[in-house]
DNA sequence: CACTGCGGTCGACAATGTCGACCGCCTGTC
DNA sequence: GACAGGCGGTCGACATTGTCGACCGCAGTG
């Protein structure tokens, strides 16, 4: 049976759904944003309630995602070796660089962080885990674009979104970074994506030497860069860490 | 067709064994775990890794959960409301109180803690937004029992299980603690659940005074109680909060 | 080199999910 | 206040769809 099964891909899609859109969604948008019959699409509504991965705003009778989600996701963080063995290292580079560390495992189209340490004593931040960062503008991205062929793949379909007037848009600029990236041995990304960002990347891969995630910091490009490049000495940071996670990686196996 | 989706079912029961399971699982594990031939755990498990559920170690075959319910969760957390509403008081409540702040949900037999805010000053923390306490013996966990009759349902079921000398293990204790904490509004927990830490927590309700989650702080017993009590002034606080998240979110009506 | 376990595939079968018409309710409107 | 139009939800016939258990090739093991 080398097929998906209909009704749980449905549901995925509905799950994507309900996750873009910001505000709840009624049955009737479901099912005509998806083309499923209301009722094929209220069966599977009902079944993701009782599982608890959707809930249904008793007023309204409209639905939103569940809680279950946000349980199952923690779960994921848990079991992920990554993270878990990258964890004391990414405080080390934290406290080391005084920035912000981003952990990024590819995801889909883009960079999914894993781990985000704060940097140190600044003002109130946002916990980014969780969320997305586009491949072509960011050291995370960059850096998997560089060493991951399944990352390359990715793109190549739609044009690239542009972010900032320095935002990468051609494929043939994206491929020469990346070249340069495996060159050097680390991306850069300096304000390509938001205004006034800079961000230092590099590859964390494992024991076989597979591209497993990246390392980066981030930081106002006034502390991260000098003289219009990135500091070497927050470079070698960096390449650091991502070698001593990667080496713990590898330590698993022996 | 008012009767759940049997695949899905099964799929949700998947996710929640891989969440379960410290380690990666495989595929006959999976399917005599669930009772299901091994064709159909296969099925199911196939369409989840393409959606991105679920991840299979290429090297050993065995399946864990996988990055997009971290990227649901998160989506969850945007749209909550409750959450939305409660960042700012809870930061409030921190920096008076200058203790852990944890907003919570009722979920299953449990409460799921969707914000948590860092004691202020304090030694690197671990955040557990997404993760799980128990009914019977934490602050959060006893006003929810109090005021929403379908944690109180979800109780008495299986024996309460017990973590300290001090836990309430019979339904009876946790019921008088139920209607002391309806008559004064509000709850404590000391070293019922952890040794060595004691929490208050207060009702959240919606416009319609509906129950819909709770707030606490949780800290040392050696600052939050004194003489035994906990402190009122923290008491006064907790409750302050408690009640302008509920006055915000009434607010959204009007 | 059989043996045993694994993950994965296959095809027949019927249980299962799907579909579109239908229901009752609420809301807004004239 | 009757009506229309939208909503979420239900129903039952239909055939698509997921399920099952036997089977395959491989890897580790005695």
């Amino acid at each position: 049976m080398p097929g998906p099964i209909q009704s749980l891909s449905r549901a995925a899609s509905i799950l994507r759904l309900l996750a873009g859109g910001e505000r709840r969604l009624g049955l009737s948008e479901v099912a005509t944003s998806l083309d499923l019959a209301k009722g094929t699409a209220h069966g599977i509504l009902r079944t993701l309630q009782q599982e608890g991965f959707v809930e249904q705003d008793p007023e309204s009778g409209k639905y939103q995602l569940g809680a279950e989600l946000l349980r199952l996701g923690q779960s994921y963080l848990d079991v992920h070796e990554l993270r878990a063995r990258a964890l004391v290292w990414a405080d080390d580079l934290a406290r080391a660089s005084g920035e912000t560390v981003y952990l990024g495992v590819l995801h889909q189209r883009g960079v999914l962080i894993v781990h985000h340490v704060f940097r140190p004593d600044d003002t109130r931040q946002v916990l980014e885990v969780g969320s997305m960062q586009p491949l072509h503008s960011t050291a995370l991205g960059k850096v998997l674009l560089a060493y991951d062929p399944v990352a390359r793949g990715e793109l190549g379909e739609e044009p690239l979104e542009s972010y900032t007037s320095r935002t990468l848009t051609d494929l043939a600029s994206v491929d020469e970074e990346c070249g340069l990236t495996r060159e050097r041995g680390w991306a850069d990304a300096v304000e390509e994506t938001w205004e006034g960002v800079a961000s230092i990347g590099a590859l964390i891969q494992d024991r076989r030497r597979n591209p497993v995630g990246a390392v980066c910091i981030s930081g106002a490009v006034e502390r991260v860069c000098e003289d219009g490049f990135v500091r070497p000495s927050l470079v070698a940071s960096v390449r650091s860490a991502a070698r001593a996670i990667s080496r713990d990686l590898g330590a698993g196996r022996f």
